[in-house]
DNA sequence: ATGGTAGCCGCGCTA
């Protein structure tokens, strides 16, 4: 079983590439951010002619989430219970006995900002919301952009970005918070080359000088782990022409 | 050098 997550950065312009990834990489689940639709005009259609079930939870211009399966999904539910958020982040589904998560955490612009405010009180509701739905069923993927570069292996400059957005002792102290909920990041399960990253600003030819962060993440919950096999970032999307900013990322998990 | 680029029912904002 592949699980996978994408920002895809409007689905509307992407669509072509996820349709052309999904027939390629075969995931089973797949989470999506930053679709930037409202549900009304999401791609029902070619999904579903893709293979795939979904749900989404959308809204113009911003934001935006969705999971897609190939098998059916259950229990949905839009958002975390603990803090009511009209900016669509947060979408829960059961897949095959397993809670799947798709977050897209804030950004938080910059440090000591009221966004980065925002997103601090975000994770710190989503890590209480975790340890309830843990507890409900052990067998929980969250999976998404979480706009945290965990360490500095995960940044292509540590010096540069030391104490910046992405990279504050903060925002690592709450992602921290999340592996001690039992949670495991999968890619780190694996050893893996130096200077791997699955966002690359548009800006300055970031991707062409391989300058990124490592801030799009599958966190498996401790039976999960134990039957993961592999992890990967399919960074070639990235050279793709009008490619998102971020490239998927996957985790295999044995049957 | 606070730049640069991409997306959006743009006319600034978010990333």
């Amino acid at each position: 079983m592949i699980v996978a997550s994408w920002n895809v950065n409007s689905l509307k312009v992407r669509l072509p590439q996820l349709l052309d990834w999904l027939a390629r990489v075969q995931p089973d689940v797949v989470c999506l951010q930053e679709t930037k639709l409202e549900d009304a005009v999401f791609p029902a259609d070619e999904i579903a002619a893709a293979g795939y079930q979904f749900t989404c939870s959308g809204q113009k211009t911003y934001n935006g989430v969705a999971v897609l399966a190939r098998g059916s999904l259950s229990d949905v539910q839009c958002g975390n219970p603990f803090y009511p958020d009209p900016q669509k982040r947060l979408l829960l589904a059961t897949v095959d006995g397993v809670q799947v998560i798709c977050a897209y955490v804030p950004n938080g612009q910059a440090v000591g900002s009221d966004k980065y405010a925002y997103k601090l009180a975000w994770l710190d509701a989503l890590a209480r919301w975790l340890e309830e739905r843990l507890a409900a069923n052990p067998q929980l993927v969250l999976a998404g952009d979480f706009n945290i570069a965990p360490d500095d292996r995960d940044v292509h400059d540590p010096l540069a970005w030391n104490g910046q957005i992405l990279c504050s002792d903060a925002e690592r102290a709450a992602f921290q918070r999340l592996l001690a909920l039992g949670l495991h990041d999968s890619f780190r399960l694996f050893a893996q080359p130096a200077k791997a990253f699955s966002w690359w600003d548009y800006r300055m030819l970031a991707f062409q000088k391989n300058q990124g962060l490592r801030i799009d993440h599958i966190l498996l919950s401790s039976p999960l782990a134990s039957r993961c096999t592999g992890a990967a970032i399919h960074r070639e999307t990235r050279k793709l022409a009008r490619p998102s900013d971020h490239a998927p990322v996957s985790a295999t998990l044995a049957d």
